[in-house]
DNA sequence: CCATTTGCCTAAAACCCTTAGGAAAATGCA
DNA sequence: TGCATTTTCCTAAGGGTTTTAGGCAAATGG
């Protein structure tokens, strides 16, 4: 009987895959098995469990974020650099939306650790060198950074801000310009 | 045989506390059965199927959330509102961690319509009749605070910012300042 | 008090996850 | 090349969740 050529590689390509066409929760160990046209305890030898699969998607998603983001960036700086991340990560969402709710998956402590995650954060640091924060408040800024990204991203997708005026790219464009302002006069500690 | 008294209220309340406590995903019609020592298929009778379920959480939830906020939010405005209104929502999220997630499940365009979800908008809305913004501005600022909110407590909920400094508490603190400042000072269109 | 409605049950089919053990294909070393 | 080893995929099987269909007993109400 000739072989499939599994490989973890290929099985959690085909999930992100899947991921985006059906849901991050739909994928399933069988889906997967069934794509390649293969029974499903075949991918046991390539896959610990089923949340072993989810948790290699999510991974191959932040990193395929944080590239993505890295060679946006390159180059840029202030307000350039923040509209260029933004982009960069409301387009993936849209285009992926699986794989963005795959990289919005929770790890647990040491597989973040080791993640692309810790390399999208740096971005994200690196985006305000562009702005005159000092520690504690670039921090701050860091995770308001994160937050609203992540936010609006993530209401979007959820279909939050459909049907409803002014569109959402128009906001989207409006709360960069706010943000933009706000990292430029960041309130001093009252 | 003595009857269990079951109602589609009782399921859903069930159903919510369990989330809580084993995580919004993990909650099963199979597990809900269990907590009340009933088999399975008796609840088929008070809930169409286990996306119903899920559903009746989120409206919950959803319901919970708007009804504490409208509390929180009587007779204050202005900053002291927006720091009432991130106060509920950070709260809640950490209380119910289960139900947070259920609030945050996906709803077709008609169930949110009809769900507390408008109301919680609205009280978004309300705090900013405490700033001097007009439409569009208004609308992209709700969008803001929402994606914020979101985001925050998300990523927090996620272990995003624990175990590293400053800790979490005090970057809530610094963004609502920030959020503050940005509100009394919106930039115009470039 | 009996008829009807309601509530919960058993049964069963379909799907997913996971482990154990086997056979054939690929690999590698003598 | 030939044979032992490893790798890859399979069958088999146990256990869990979802959902539908049909039945009996408890509540309800005239």
């Amino acid at each position: 009987m000739a072989r499939a050529g599994l490989t973890t590689e290929r099985l959690v390509r085909a999930g992100a895959e899947l991921a985006d066409e059906v849901g991050f929760d739909q994928v399933t160990v069988s889906a997967v098995a069934r794509r390649f046209d293969v029974k499903v305890a075949s991918l046991y030898s390539h896959l610990r469990n089923s949340q072993d699969l989810k948790t290699r998607i999510a991974l191959l998603a932040l990193a395929e974020l944080a590239d993505r983001a890295a060679e946006a960036l390159a180059g840029r700086s202030g307000k350039d650099a923040l509209g260029a991340f933004a982009h960069v990560y409301r387009d993936y969402a849209r285009a992926h939306p699986g794989r963005y709710a795959a990289a919005r998956h929770p790890l647990d402590a040491e597989t973040a650790a080791g993640s692309a995650g810790v390399r999208i954060a740096q971005l994200t640091r690196a985006i305000l060198r562009g702005y005159d924060l000092t520690e504690p408040d670039q921090t701050h800024a860091v995770r308001l950074l994160g937050s609203v990204f992540h936010g609006y991203v993530s209401l979007e997708t959820a279909g939050g801000f459909s049907h409803s005026a002014p569109d959402s790219q128009e906001s989207w464009t409006r709360i960069l310009d706010a943000l933009d302002s706000l990292l430029r006069n960041w309130p001093a500690q009252p």
